[in-house]
DNA sequence: TTGATATCATTTGCATACGAATGAATTTCC
DNA sequence: GGAAATTCATTCGTATGCAAATGATATCAA
């Protein structure tokens, strides 16, 4: 009987976590809820846009007009994901496409008249989101979480 | 010009942060940002299975047999995004499926033999992508991390 | 018991997200 | 100057992710 612990016991220590790999205390799925959560409130201050949609106007406002590849870079989305959010915004007025004068290859983005008052409009709600995904950690933590958070983003 | 300094500072001290919203200082960008990092991570060491296919495995053989529904509660899946995730590892052999006996209304999901070979066989892997994911962050760093990213989840 | 509710699963529609392939235009470099 | 490599954008295919509607079954309550 103490034969087969101290033999676990041997076993254990080589492999320490060999029997139980817990994936409610894994990172990745851990980080994947938490960005539900998020995108769940998002949706219920900004029923109309998406979080990928806000981003790409409020990159625009920041930057001004630039090329389409340049804002997905600058919102972390590749070119294929980039395009169909352009695509529907610009479907709905809020963005503009034009062409570069001389790199024939880009397509310039920027915002609308009415693009610009949207994401002027949504800024406030914006602040709300950000301040309710937080909610559950104290100030102090924030500060601790946003740090942490940017060195694995 | 001093005049016009002073009113621009009771602007701010009003609303201090009006001018100025930047996207990659909110929660829920840089959250998509940790998301997307890990989805690659993962991506670069199990190539041939996602992170939710992953997780329903994961979870298959903490639970043994549950329903489909039951499933997407314990991984955070809503009903019509498990149906996908399900269907998808069935045509590939690693679950199988059946009806429960009593509520004809509940479809079983479990592991297959081969399934439960390859969760068995991908665990290690998930631990070195836990690792790789964290791998910015010091040993103290990543413990409080995980407490408060929990707290957000 | 039966009528109202609730639960389980499916389907549809829309919106990311990304790899891979393609074509057009530009830049690099010999 | 011109071939090779690079960049920009588009398209296709596959896989989440979720809201809303629907149908089948189960449970609750009058």
């Amino acid at each position: 009987m103490s034969g087969e612990d101290n033999l676990l016991k041997l076993v254990e220590v080589e492999e320490p976590e060999d029997q139980d790999y817990l994936l409610q205390e894994q990172v990745g799925f851990i980080l994947r809820k938490a960005h539900q959560r998020h995108v769940s409130i998002f949706a219920a201050h900004i029923g109309d846009l998406t979080p990928p949609q806000f981003a790409a106007l409020a990159k625009l406002r920041d930057v001004g007009e630039t090329s389409q590849n340049q804002l997905g870079t600058l919102i972390a989305m590749d070119a294929a994901t980039v395009k169909g959010v352009i695509d529907r915004l610009k479907a709905r007025g809020l963005v503009e496409l034009s062409k570069h004068e001389v790199d024939k290859r880009r397509l310039l983005v920027n915002l609308t008249a009415e693009g610009r008052d949207a994401i002027e409009r949504l800024i406030p709600l914006a602040r709300e989101i950000t301040r309710e995904t937080l909610a559950p950690l104290s100030a102090k933590e924030i500060a601790t979480f946003m740090k942490l958070l940017a060195k694995l983003a």
